[in-house]
RNA sequence: GCGGUCGUGGUGAAGUGGUUAACACAUCGGAUUGUGGUUCCGACAUGCGUGGGUUCGAUCCCCACCGGUCGCCCCA
């Protein structure tokens, strides 16, 4: 038997549902906020990932789902949306559009080659957005915000939000300087990832959990110490809108985010949910002023955040969420003898082409087994056709939660059903 | 990449070095003629992840591999 690669998953019928209302809410809502959606390829070539999502990243160091093609061009399965979205608004000059900033909205698997776990696969889903074309401190709380939301609107409660400035460029270069010499006399205490990470991504030392416990790290200089004036205002612009629409947050200046292209605001949200294995980072994102730039269009503000479906029904399974999903059918029509078959199979019909869910059974089984799988179907009323009926141009409706029984004219089926609800 | 743990029918699971691999659920059939959710009866793994090895003999012992699962790292 040939078996699904590792970390992929089928998504098969009982949970697929879940998986359409998700994503549905998330269109709704996006809507909502004006985002519109765009759909990328799901890869590209190898180049835009390791420029957009930035080579001292482990998406990009060891994750990455690379091969090449027959015309030997290196391309790779998208690990993100971020990198592809700014390529596709840059090729397609979206910045040009007189829609601005470019609100936009995408749904779609990413890959990572990791070893899977729970809540982690090597083909994942994400929902993400990205604001692009402004630097307003008021898209930043309305990104963050549509998230919260969204998980709200799913009944999500055990919600924590975790937000940080990395600040502006100059910021970050000068608590760069400072991480260094900070640092710097412990660095053979470091684990080994730590001393790299010192001499490319200082900041992601602060990241790491192995030296967590380590003393340097309690006194490590903080981003918020070393903020330009200006960085530290839009900061503080930020959390006033957040305060402003009654979002609450947690300040943490540790929140580094594992991937380079991230300015200014940098957020996750995490489930405090019982129950939920080692995993509780549901969603993340943050402003990336610039990536624009690096991927050759203009200067351009961005800021965007994704999540991860998987999680999502995790979180909301582990807080015993009920999605209101609609499942069971209308009719179920049952056939007595083969005469009757073909006017049961027209009436199937025209209870669907009068907008009523119905089925009937094709398997040729016994009465009592298609008034079985009536049942298992949830059906509200279950119609009977036999020879009897044929002949008086009538069906027999059983209404299945009173057992009361009815004979109807063909042509009054559907008004029946209807009118009765 | 590293570590723990597991791998028996559609599902959940018991089990033993030796003629017929429990049990439950699901499914299907039946309990007199055209009616479900209850009850009763019956059917349902030539097979115990794959490949080697040990043995007179292995599903049960050993090895390797593959896969699931959980954790570490990191992340969504």
């Amino acid at each position: 038997m040939i078996r699904l690669p590792r970390g992929t998953q089928d998504i098969l019928p009982g949970d697929s549902e879940k998986w359409q209302y998700v994503e549905q809410v998330f269109v709704d809502l996006c809507r909502r906020y004006n985002y519109q959606e765009i759909r990328t390829p799901i890869f590209e070539h190898t180049e835009l990932f390791e420029r957009g999502v930035g080579d001292t990243t482990d998406i990009v160091q060891k994750e990455m789902y690379t091969f090449t093609d027959r015309g030997d061009r290196s391309l790779t399965l998208r690990p993100e949306g971020t990198a592809s979205v700014v390529r596709a608004f840059v090729q397609n000059k979206l910045f040009g559009s007189n829609q601005q900033p470019q609100k936009l909205f995408y749904n779609g698997p990413m890959f990572r080659y990791e070893r899977p776990q729970q809540g982690r696969m090597r083909q994942f889903v994400q929902l993400g957005i990205e604001a692009l074309g402004s630097k307003d401190p008021a898209i930043d709380a309305e990104v963050i915000s549509l998230a919260i939301n969204f998980y709200q609107s799913l009944g999500l409660k055990s919600l924590r939000l975790v937000i940080n400035t990395l600040g502006d460029k100059e910021s970050r270069e000068q608590h760069r300087q400072a991480l260094v010499n900070h640092f710097h006399p412990y660095r053979e205490e470091l684990c080994q990832d730590c001393q790299l990470r010192l001499d490319k991504n200082p900041m992601r030392v602060l990241d790491c959990k192995k030296d967590k416990e380590h003393p340097a790290m309690q006194t490590a200089p903080k981003i918020l110490d070393y903020l330009t004036p200006e960085a530290k205002d839009y900061f503080e612009k930020v959390t006033a809108y957040l305060d402003a629409v009654g979002v609450e947050y947690v300040i943490d200046s540790n929140l580094v985010r594992g991937l380079d292209y991230y300015n200014h605001t940098a957020f996750e949200i995490m489930s405090a949910a019982s129950g939920f294995g080692s995993i509780t980072t549901l969603s993340g994102g943050g402003r990336y002023n610039g990536l624009v730039e690096d991927l050759g269009g203009p200067e351009t503000a961005g800021i965007g955040f994704a999540l991860s479906v998987e999680r999502l029904l995790m979180a909301l399974e582990a807080e015993d969420v009920e999605l209101p999903l609609e499942q069971s059918l209308d009719a179920y029509v049952v056939a007595i003898g083969e005469k009757a078959e073909a006017k049961a199979f027209e009436i199937t019909q025209t209870l669907r082409t009068n907008g009523l869910k119905a089925d009937k059974d094709y398997l040729k089984k016994k009465i009592k087994a298609q008034f079985k799988a009536a049942d298992r179907n949830q059906a509200a009323y279950v119609i009977v056709i036999g020879e009897n009926e044929l002949t008086n141009g009538q069906v027999s409706i059983k209404t299945m939660t009173t057992g009361e029984q009815e004979n109807i004219a063909f042509d009054q089926i559907v008004s029946y059903i209807k009118q009765k609800g």
